[in-house]
DNA sequence: ACCTGAACACCGTTCAAGT
DNA sequence: ACCTGAACACCGTTCAAGT
């Protein structure tokens, strides 16, 4: 591919993929609050005003590396025999990239209808499809799927700023609820209480994966 | 009740409770970004140092200011007679909440394990234990309810956020996202293209409470 | 066409000083 | 004990000016 002489570009040149790699990066190893349009101009050895050549605003910018990670994410998930197993892959591979990078689950919430939120509600529609449910349930099959995963992926976020907010790591996070938990009332909370102690030990994955179980179970059980 | 005296107030002094009010006013009438230490300051003619002495930050405020709301909720939704019937009130309840306060919808979520989220799950641990839930299964029951009411919450908040930002209302929002869906490309989103149409009409409230029903169903049926 | 960087209009938070 | 308000260290965004 040949461009016109005139708009060749030195190598290291600006772009809106360098941009949103290099926002990727700063978000990985600084968190929500790392993103800067200060330090994103001075890892890329540029004026802040640049940048807005490229991108429109911090929304846009924040939205676009969201995109770029979910898009990976997607890709890499493929396509399985089962309907049921593919959602199951799919919704794990969401899991595991906001785990990775759990400003994505903040970032996903605040792009609604965007393209980051499409790419996975398309593949979840086409496998909802292949289950077999009628049209007219398609849509709050997906739609409670879709939230749940905005849900789960919200706190996990959340919990990662808490921590980072006052230091602590997930163990101490976890340890800081549990007890609080144990210690409310035992006459107004004794549901909170009782599950306090399971808090420190239980994996998040495993409980997210049992949550879409339940879901795909409530999908495919018979209306009563 | 006798104060000590010396600790005598204004009848207008500063209290919590009284920046709590002020900060669900301001957040309800100018949205998440309205809630500024400044503006909160002028409209309670106070010094903006002042609010520090009974507020520990803005993330505490917020929480303060959600909590106060979803209190609110839940001490309204009483509890019925049957299990599944006081959940679909709680979550309306809690939906409706958000629906007047959708900054609520992601106050909520910024504050994981904090008293807001215990409120909400309480009385839903209790009712899925009044389902008859085997004692394993229940926090996966609650974990799914609750985290798909933050999904929606969360999505419910950007929605409004996203058209503030665009001074578009509801419908013109959900216009320019069915519009955008409608000229995704035919081979890659025939899902997300198919229901493009429907989500111009489409009822937030009624598919929250199909997605409830959803999931009640899949706490209800038997698993394999 | 793309980049620079100073300037603008904001923020949350702190803290010496007051009452 | 509670409040004041200036000051500090930041923000996102704009824009005249450069190349």
């Amino acid at each position: 591919m040949v461009r016109k002489t005139g708009t060749q570009r030195r190598e290291d040149s600006l772009s809106r993929d360098r941009i949103i790699e290099a926002s990727i990066e700063l978000l990985d190893s600084s968190g929500e609050g790392g993103l800067t349009f200060r330090a994103l101009s001075e890892r890329l050895a540029t004026g802040a005003g640049a940048i807005y050549w490229h991108v429109a605003n911090k929304s846009d910018l924040l939205t676009a590396a969201c995109d770029a990670v979910i898009a990976r994410t997607i890709t890499s998930c493929g396509v399985g025999e089962r309907p049921a197993a593919t959602i199951r892959a799919l919704a794990l591979g969401v899991f595991d990239a906001i785990d990775a990078h759990p400003w994505v689950g903040s970032a996903l919430t605040q792009a609604p209808g965007q393209s980051p939120m499409v790419r996975i509600l398309e593949p979840l529609g086409q496998q909802v499809r292949a289950l077999g449910v009628p049209d007219d349930e398609q849509w709050a099959a997906v739609g409670t799927l879709l939230n749940y995963m905005l849900g789960v992926g919200g706190q996990n976020a959340a919990n990662g700023q808490f921590g980072r907010a006052r230091a602590l790591d997930r163990t101490d996070f976890l340890d800081a609820v549990a007890t609080a938990w144990s210690q409310l009332d035992a006459q107004e909370y004794p549901f909170t209480r009782s599950i306090a102690a399971a808090l420190r030990s239980h994996d998040d994955r495993a409980d997210f994966l049992a949550g879409i179980d339940l879901i795909l179970r409530g999908i495919t059980s018979p209306r009563r």
